[in-house]
DNA sequence: GGAATGATGTACT
DNA sequence: GTACATCATTCCG
């Protein structure tokens, strides 16, 4: 796997664009976290995009609260939230300020700070450290204290270094009861670093 | 005030 | 494949 020497940090006009584009587009960038322990960073795998409008399953669906205000921020603001009273889920706020969008971070591919990340999940296979939105949150150190905050700039960032991700693969979403069936989750079709769960479910 | 509900992870069968 | 921990938020009365 190549690494290229140059690479930039996402700005406003990046996440400015609809959840999905940003979504296909945050595929191979680098969600990085600064702490006083040291640096962790992972290559974004796979994520999921949830639209302001005809989209039940967006937090932001019944309009905006308390919780769901940083889907509403301008673009490039984290969302966190607690989800099932154990993890957290990181977001990214898209779109137009106001609108009510985000993308769902749900797998990267661990890459630096492996020792830290190891320590704050437990002695792990690689493969176990970030595959799942609810692991990576813990292996990169992130909790309900970076709601609101910007990635523009800051300890938080993502970073582009134009790798190539090759195939990906869109479908459905994972771990929702409601709109089921729209294709938003996009999925680096090659990484052995993403999420188990199938999106496939009968219905 | 009370109850239902989750954009999950882990352990166990 | 199924069970369940665990709690903030939301909705209803």
């Amino acid at each position: 796997m190549t690494r290229s020497p140059r690479s930039r940090r996402l700005g406003g006009e990046f996440f400015a664009r609809s959840a999905p584009a940003v979504a296909r587009d945050l595929l191979g960038c680098l969600l990085v976290h600064q702490t006083a322990q040291g640096l962790c960073s992972g290559r974004i795998v796979e994520t999921e995009a949830y639209l302001a409008e005809g989209d039940p399953a967006s937090h932001s669906h019944a309009g905006r609260t308390s919780r769901n205000a940083s889907m509403f921020e301008r673009p490039g603001v984290a969302y966190v939230y607690r989800i099932y009273g154990v993890h957290c889920c990181f977001n990214v706020s898209t779109g137009r300020e106001g609108r009510g969008e985000a993308v769902l971070v749900r797998a990267l591919e661990p890459l630096r700070g492996l020792e830290l990340q190891r320590r704050r999940r437990g002695a792990l296979d690689p493969r176990a450290l970030c595959s799942g939105p609810g692991k990576l949150v813990q292996a990169l150190g992130l909790g309900l204290e970076h709601d609101g905050r910007s990635l523009l700039s800051g300890p938080l960032g993502i970073w582009c270094d134009d790798h190539d991700v090759g195939d990906v693969e869109i479908t459905a979403r994972i771990g929702i009861t409601k709109a089921r069936d729209l294709p938003l989750r996009f999925v680096v079709r090659a990484s052995p670093f993403v999420s188990r769960r199938s999106a496939m479910r009968a219905r």
